[in-house]
DNA sequence: TTGACATATTCCCATATAGGAATGTATATT
DNA sequence: AATATACATTCCTATATGGGAATATGTCAA
């Protein structure tokens, strides 16, 4: 078996770094297909194509104004990463009290000393 | 070009949902690469292919025990995914906060009959 | 040393890209 | 209708899988 389609969950879609520009740029902002274009350098068909990606997922709405597409993000759909990662949290928390815990120790033992 | 290596990075590796699984069983605990392919089903190699891949981006780490590999996830590489995440917090919430208020316009309509 | 056990690695192949180039489609303007 | 503008889609190719099968490596036990 091969790897998962790109558009089979926003795990997929979001793994590419110019999707996640992408989605920074309409992150509350519409925009035409041709601005992201320019503000990312990249080719036309490219940006196109990425965008049906994240279409494909729901990462991104469609509106037509006249010849212009314009996108923007929709967070809901983003929701469900930040909500994984977020059960790993107590984890680096924990680790980051460990941290505090053995710098408080060194202090205690540099004044005893 | 063609997609990005799984270990290029923490978005590429967990866009796989096997090692997602992967991650979640070794959240906190210390686990040998047997009891993986025995909770999740999977053949070995498959399993020790993942955990390569977590291991290539950081994403756990491991410690030798005899014949046993104790594996567990390592938290600290999640928290970027976490922060990236976090940065469309404030869409997703004012998302929920016009859904509220078109629930108490449609209220208020309902008492103004 | 010889097995047995636990994991890692290699070889295989069907599948899915990402970008470049070329072309198709839809809408506005004159 | 004819042309320009704004995007989308198709064709192409090098590359990277993920799992199955087989094999290699490393460690403990007798």
């Amino acid at each position: 078996m091969a790897r998962a389609a790109t558009t089979s969950d926003a795990f997929n879609a979001v793994a590419e770094p110019r999707r996640r520009e992408i989605l920074e740029h309409l992150a509350g902002v519409e925009l035409p297909v041709g601005d992201l274009v320019i503000r990312m350098r990249l080719e036309q068909p490219s940006v196109s194509k990425h965008l049906k990606v994240l279409r494909d997922v729901g990462l991104v709405r469609v509106r037509r104004n006249g010849r212009h597409m314009m996108y923007r993000t929709n967070a809901e759909e983003i929701r469900p990463l930040y909500e994984w990662t977020k059960t790993f949290e107590r984890l680096w928390a924990h680790q980051l009290l460990r941290i505090k815990e053995r710098a408080e120790e060194k202090e205690k033992a540099l004044k005893s000393e």
